[in-house]
Parts: C-alpha cells; sequence; structure tokens
DNA sequence: GCATATTTGTCCGTATGTATA
DNA sequence: CTATACATACGGACAAATATG
C-alpha cells in the first residue's frame, strides 16, 4: 500500500461513470494533463503496475492509454525497459521552431490573419494581468492561445490540431527550466506589438516581426537547455 | 470457420518472431499497408474477432494498434459499434488541400527548395515510366515520393511526418475513385514543369504554380468524390 | 416493440522474455 | 550469474451497448 507516485490518482476513481468518454480516453486525458502541468516530470518513467494501482484501471486500459500519449509524443515507449514522459532534446526544441516558423509565419502573412485579432487580443490581456499577479503558468497558457490564434486564422482543423500537438511538445522543454519568467518575459511586449502591427493592416511586417521572435525564443530555449544533463 | 475477409491474415501467421519490433507495431503496420493498397476499404469496419483470427494475436494486441492507425487518422472509432476505416468527407479533403498549400508553398518558395531536385527528378522519371505501362498506382507512389521531397526541403522532421500522414490520409479518398488514371494523368506534365522551374533557380513561380496545381488537384478529386453516397 | 445474439469495453490471471541490481 | 522486477502477450470472463430477427 506504500505505493510510489501518489501525485497521481489523488485516491478517488477518476471514473464518473458518465459514459460519454471511455476509460481509455479519460485515462489519457488524465496523463496528458498531468504531463503538461509537470506533476509527471520529464524523464519519468510510467510504471504499469503503479499507474494502474493509482488510477483505478486494467493494465489493457492504460496500455492503450499509452498509445493515443506516445502518438502525440507525450511519452516515449524503449522495448522492454517501459513508457517514460518525454525528454526533449537541443534537436527537438530546433526542429520544432521550424515548423512554428514556417506555419505561423505563413498563417500571419496571409490577409486573413485578422480574423484572429480578437483572441490575440483578449491573449494579450490575458497574460498582462496574469503576470502582474506572477502567474507565469498562465503566462504560459495565453501565451499559447495567442500563437493558436495566429494559426487558427487559417481556418485549417489539421493546421489546429498539428499546432496544439508542437505547443504540448513544447512544453515538456519549458518545465525544464527553473524559471519561467525568463522565458515568457521578454515576449510579452513582442505579442503585443504583433497586434498592433495587425490592427495597422500590416500583416507582412507582422510576418517578419514573428520569425525574429521565434528565432529569439529559439535561442533563449536553448540557451537554458543545453546546462541540463541526462 | 467460413470467416469473412480472408483479403487480411493469408492464412499464415504474420509474426516471424524476429522480435525487434512489438507485435503492436506489426500488427498496425500490416493494417495500415492493407488500408493503404485498397484491401481493406473505405468505410468497412474492422471487426475484432475477425483480424484477431485473421492475424494471429490477441484481442489487447489488435486494440492497442488500433489506437495507433486511430491517431494517424486511418480508423475512426465509433463507441460501442467498432472500428472503421475511415472515409473522407469533402470538407477533409479541402482541409487537406489547405494544409499542403500553406507547407508546400512555403517549402517550395525557399531558396533551400532546390536541395530536393534529384529527388524529385527522380519521382517524375518513376512516374512518366510506371503511367507508360498503366501502372496507375505505382504513378500514384511516385506522385507522393515527389511532393514528400518538396517538403523534405525544409530539412525537418515534423513536417516530413505530417505531410506523409497527410499524404496517407489522402490515399482514402484517392480510392473511391474509379479510375487513378483521370486523377494522376494531368499532373505528369506539372510535375515534370516544377522541376524545371526549379532547375532555372525561379523557386517563387514553382510555388505560385504550384498553389494553382494544388487547387485544380483538389477539385478534381472533389468532383468525383461528391457523387459517391453513403 | 421485444427478445436474442453479437460485439465492444474492461477487467483479471498467467506465462514468457528482457533488462537490471 | 543469479535473482528480481518489469514489460510483453495471450486467453478467458462478464457487463453493457448495439445489432438482429
Amino acid at each position: 500500500m506504500d505505493r510510489v507516485d501518489e501525485a497521481i490518482g489523488g485516491g478517488a476513481r477518476l471514473l464518473a461513470r458518465l459514459d460519454r468518454a471511455s476509460t481509455t480516453q479519460v485515462v489519457a486525458d488524465a496523463l496528458r494533463e498531468r504531463i503538461l502541468d509537470g506533476q509527471l516530470r520529464s524523464g519519468s518513467q510510467c510504471q504499469e503496475l503503479q499507474l494502474t494501482a493509482a488510477l483505478g484501471v486494467s493494465r489493457n486500459t492504460l496500455r492503450e492509454a499509452f498509445q493515443i500519449l506516445i502518438a502525440e509524443r507525450l511519452l516515449v515507449r524503449e522495448p522492454h525497459r517501459g513508457v517514460f514522459v518525454r525528454r526533449l532534446e537541443a534537436a527537438d526544441v530546433r526542429d520544432i521552431y521550424a515548423v512554428r516558423r514556417l506555419i505561423e509565419c505563413a498563417a500571419l502573412a496571409a490577409p486573413a490573419s485578422t480574423r484572429g485579432l480578437p483572441e490575440m487580443q483578449a491573449a494579450v490581456e490575458t497574460a498582462h494581468a496574469a503576470a502582474a499577479r506572477g502567474d507565469w503558468y498562465e503566462v504560459g497558457n495565453a501565451d499559447v492561445r495567442f500563437h493558436l490564434a495566429i494559426t487558427a486564422s487559417v481556418g485549417s482543423a489539421r493546421v489546429d490540431r498539428t499546432m496544439r500537438a508542437l505547443l504540448a511538445e513544447l512544453r515538456l522543454a519549458f518545465q525544464l527550466m527553473a524559471d519561467a519568467h525568463a522565458l515568457h518575459e521578454p515576449f510579452l511586449g513582442r505579442n503585443q506589438q504583433l497586434v498592433e502591427m495587425l490592427e495597422q493592416r500590416r500583416p507582412v511586417e507582422a510576418s517578419i516581426e514573428l520569425a525574429g521572435y521565434l528565432d529569439d525564443a529559439e535561442q533563449l530555449l536553448l540557451a537554458t537547455l543545453t546546462p541540463v544533463e541526462p
């Protein structure tokens, strides 16, 4: 009974037996949430016995949930060793920012990008308010919403899904940093600036600014990432 | 023993017991292949008992493989009804082409796009040869390689994976067409034309040409898709 | 509309093989 | 090298939902 990892489970059974979502889906959602908010830390192992005990589900169900999160690249399987919360390498960070530059800049340069303005403005305000009270986790959430608003202007469900998955992956890297403050603070003002450029109907300039913005964010993240050892 | 769907399985056991890939992965690969080459037709149900019998694996293993292919959007689950080979709607086709325009055109417009030239040239030659002998399935394969070569110039593993998944999804729509000939024939020459534009170092013009190309392909596919009913 | 058969969703027990202390 | 812990994979069971006659 002195089982490990009581961060998971919280004692109560997860299944409200609402029977709208399958147990597998509920488990995948629960695990995803705990990965993204850092309760399950990058690199830590997800042992089947511990998690089945903590979540109150069978190994089969858990393993199906694992497959979902492995496909989302939040977990990795090492054959016959187990399933682990993914650790982002520097190469991953570079790759993710390459995709972000491609998609976000193309989305922002298009005339339709102004469609995302209301949501972008709202995200900037939320971020400022959260920063004022020192809630940098919420600043991170607002930043994600800001960039999703940019790509939402493309109007493609697949672009939305891809960006959502990409930004979720990126959170794995954020968690390796000591303070979210240093990461997000420089970009509060620049988000605001992008909004203004779009309000003034200068989408192409905004796109160019965003490219440099993403370059800087990538460098900042890489700089704080590399000193971390396995 | 007069079980259905002997297209799958072929009598022999799939597992060579090489134990380099997991059974789940082998099953997922086998199902993916049969979906993409049309043996498992769009809209058809994947019954657990039939497939476990045909593949010689347990239900648990099969269900894990299902999750992989559901994540790839080649299968869809209808709760308490079963798992089906995905049917593409017109909206899906439009969405896929929107993403293709975004990614492929951005990739082609970049100076680095010439890096994909050798692979693009090879794909064009393969396609011509296959068309000459009426092998339109292989023409389709070569066309996929052609477009993957375009996006490979970005040098991003994630862009590659996204494009691969996208083109796999599109095959679900191709299969709904009677003749692959009508779909691919118009684009043999245009692929060749794109290669020439790139050889002449005119990537931006090539990108614009590709945008129109993808528009036309989308319209052609939609036209032959809509008359099909549930 | 109802009773029945089928199929999915989920759990459990267990055997085997692999990695690690 | 042995022992242990764990992942992998199988089969059986049963309830619940769905399809069928």
